[in-house]
DNA sequence: GTCTTGGCTCAAGTCCACTTGAGGTCAAGA
DNA sequence: TCTTGACCTCAAGTGGACTTGAGCCAAGAC
């Protein structure tokens, strides 16, 4: 089985070397060393980074990608079926998002007209009126609309 | 004209008085001083704050804010027309916003079905035009999008 | 034999928008 | 007079995801 430098994993993954390392003391990846101590990465790395770059991009932080991670199985290599339900619930997260900021563009059109940015009534100063209807909808939303005021 | 304390402000706009204190450090609000030293804001630093924070929810930094307000005339009072003035470009960010989570969204879709995350091919790792064009530490979604936005 | 390239560790720094803490001042009320 | 509460300054801390720097090692090319 062919190994992989950090190098090489870093130049096809467009992944910094530091942050592979960094990732590795997160126990998001792997690695094993060779006798002079540099460590050489299986194929399936670069897949497990796909992974990691994707639940990024719809917002999740590392430790939430570590946990979803750490519910593959050990025994055998990770199936498509697997990466699939790893990713089944983002869709609603994005879905979220979309909805939020699809609200926040629309307060905006409507405070354009009158440039009230009152306090109280503004939508565009008051997401929480859109998002925060408590529950479970206000943790999946955009960190950039969780600036909720008091 | 009557002045407002710190915790007058606070308590009206929703910002913690660290946050005015920072706030005028990085001259987004002022404040005139007591013979005492303590701060008393003018009613006007409620909307210059309103408008921060919806400055803040569509993205902007800190230091972007400041640029915007920096344009509002000295000589007289900021009117409505200012005021939507400042915000009007802001749909064409929270359209361009919703675009790349709407195609991310659909890169779902389409991943979630062959479970791939091919570091080349899958949309979801790699949601294309949006990705790296500025240069270092570029993540792989728009920098609007980044949940630091810079 | 030495130069270059690429790798290693560990500690500290970076960015942003604040918050926290220590230590002190000021004005009003009992 | 004492106490309380609100306020002040300045320095340092926070969190997340890394990056940077210093100092060192190992293998291949010449």
């Amino acid at each position: 089985m062919e190994l992989l430098t950090i190098g090489e994993v870093s130049r096809r993954a467009g992944v910094a070397p530091s942050a592979l390392r960094y990732y590795e003391q997160q126990g998001l990846v792997a690695a094993t060393r060779t006798a002079g101590g540099a460590r050489r990465y299986q194929r399936s790395v670069l897949r497990r980074l796909a992974f990691v770059r994707a639940a990024q991009n719809v917002g999740l932080s590392l430790g939430e990608i570590r946990a979803a991670l750490a519910t593959l199985p050990d025994e055998r290599p990770p199936t498509a079926r697997d990466w699939a339900r790893l990713s089944a619930g983002w869709r609603d997260r994005l879905d979220e998002q979309i909805r939020a900021l699809t609200q926040l563009r629309d307060g905006l059109d409507s405070c354009i007209g009158c440039g009230c940015l009152s306090l109280d009534r503004c939508a565009l100063s008051n997401p929480g009126d859109l998002a925060a209807r408590d529950g479970a909808g206000a943790r999946w939303l955009s960190p950039l609309l969780r600036r909720v005021p008091q």
